[in-house]
Order: structure tokens, then C-alpha cells, then sequence
DNA sequence: GCCCTGTTTCGATAGATGTCTATGTTGAAG
DNA sequence: CTTCAACATAGACATCTATCGAAACAGGGC
């Protein structure tokens, strides 16, 4: 509400409400429909390479939450593979990029970390 | 006697009991190793399929956990398809199958769910 | 024995995917 | 303006993947 921003006042985790629980609920809530499946199907795929995933976590657990590519292009594969994979990550929503200067920064998107999470909740522990 | 019947039999792939693998680290905590990172994807990449996440999300979700591929195998896909796509989800540690009278049935393993919802988490707020 | 429920196998095929090399593009620095 | 460095894009290529139909196989109930 009012949000009571006398000042800046930055919260630990932006509380994100329900900013990106665009997609699904949890997997074991009940079964997915099509459309539902595609749509998460999307993120897991794009963590399901062992490239992307090196990047993404590499990414993920730099120093800020961001990386320029050239601190994390030490996958084993060529410079354009790895632009490649960036991308399609970002297609992914799993990342952002940013460029500033010469280099190129990419960011981890934390609401879609937690909604992926979410699918893999057990029990809402609701009825 | 005749042959390892005395005792339990060597255990050639023991079925890892639980364990469960926990795999590896949150992704955020730091980067991920090769071998880390291949064992992580295949997990990642076993739902990164619609009909398979639908298959998994139609067990998941079912009364206690588990489910006879005749209720689930209503995804659009062929038979057999069903039965190919299930036996990736089994090979990535994610179902599990027993046979009971004329039907097999599929159950979650849920500590593998619980491993990849660790994946995701944010900061693990340490030990 | 026959039938039912699944699993497996066998091509076969259309499409997706990961990788490379080569070439752009963008910005900073001479 | 030229050149260099950091990334991105484009095209080519080989491999993998999902899917199908059909048919054979395996347990279990009848």
C-alpha cells in the first residue's frame, strides 16, 4: 500500500508479490494443461544443457548478481557459443543484459528463479 | 547357496536407496563445475519437454502420488510415445514404476524434487 | 489357452539443437 | 579516421530428439 517510502529504504528481496508468477502452479497442484506445460517446458529446456547452465550459474553467483561475458566465457566453447547460449537464456526470461561501455553485462532475473522454484514445491500445503 | 543366495547378493547397481543425489549446490552459491553442471542439465533437461512435463505433472499431482499410466496417458501422443517419454523421466531419477496386477504405476520421487527446488533457491541463508 | 495392459523395438522422418567459422556491429582509444 | 576489443549475428553442418505406425514381447487375469 502507501508503500511509506519516507525514504529510499531499499527491501531485502523485492517483494515481487506476484510480479512474475506468470506461468504456473506447482506441479503437483494438479495437471498441467498445454498451454501451462509449454510455457514452463520453455525455462526448464533452457537450463537443460550443461553449457547454459555453467553460464547461468556463473552468472548467477558472480559478485551483484551480474556478469560481463568476458568474466564467465570460460565454458569450453567457442566465443559465439556462448553468445548463443546467453541468448537464449534471455529468450528464456531467465537473464537480462545490459551494455555498458565496451562490455556487455548480464543479470539474473531473481522472480523467475523463485517461480521456477515454485513448480517444484512439494505441497502448497494448501487444500 | 547355489550362488549368492546365502547372503543379499552383490548389490551391482544398488538402487541408491534414497540419497536422493543432492546433486549440487543452489546455482546462485557459485559456478558450477562441468560434471556438476551435466548432472544438474539432465535433470533440467528431462522437463524441459511439454508431454513429458505434463506425464510428470499428471503423476505428481495425482491421488497419493502416484498414478497407472492409463489415467495419465490421455496427452495426445501415441502410446508407445508415452511409454518412451516415461522412461526418460524414470532415467533422470524423476519417477519411479511398480508393476500391480495388470497396471504399472508411477510415483514421484520427491526428494529429487526437493534437489532441484534447492537448485533454486536464492540464498540458502547458509547451515 | 486367450485377452488386456503396458514395454520395447524397428525403421523413418521432420525438426530442433549445439557447435563451428566467418563476418558484422558497437564503442573506446589512438 | 583508423584500429582494436568485446559481443552479436549469419550461415553451414552434424547430431540429437520427438514422433509415428506396426509389430513383437512380457505379466497377469480370466
Amino acid at each position: 500500500m502507501s508503500n511509506t517510502s519516507t525514504t529510499k529504504a531499499l527491501p531485502l528481496i523485492e517483494p515481487a508479490s506476484d510480479a512474475a508468477a506468470p506461468c504456473c502452479p506447482p506441479l503437483t497442484e494438479r495437471p498441467f494443461t498445454t498451454e501451462e506445460a509449454e510455457t514452463a517446458a520453455r525455462m526448464f529446456k533452457a537450463l537443460g544443457d550443461p553449457v547454459r547452465l555453467r553460464l547461468f550459474s556463473a552468472v548467477a553467483s558472480h559478485e551483484g548478481g551480474e556478469a560481463c561475458v568476458c568474466d564467465i566465457s570460460d565454458v569450453g566453447v567457442s566465443q559465439p557459443t556462448v553468445s548463443h547460449h546467453l541468448k537464449k537464456l534471455k529468450e528464456a526470461g531467465l537473464l537480462t543484459s545490459e551494455r555498458r561501455g565496451t562490455w556487455v553485462y548480464y543479470r539474473v532475473e531473481p522472480s523467475v528463479l523463485a517461480a521456477m522454484g515454485r513448480l517444484l514445491t512439494i505441497a502448497p500445503a494448501v487444500t
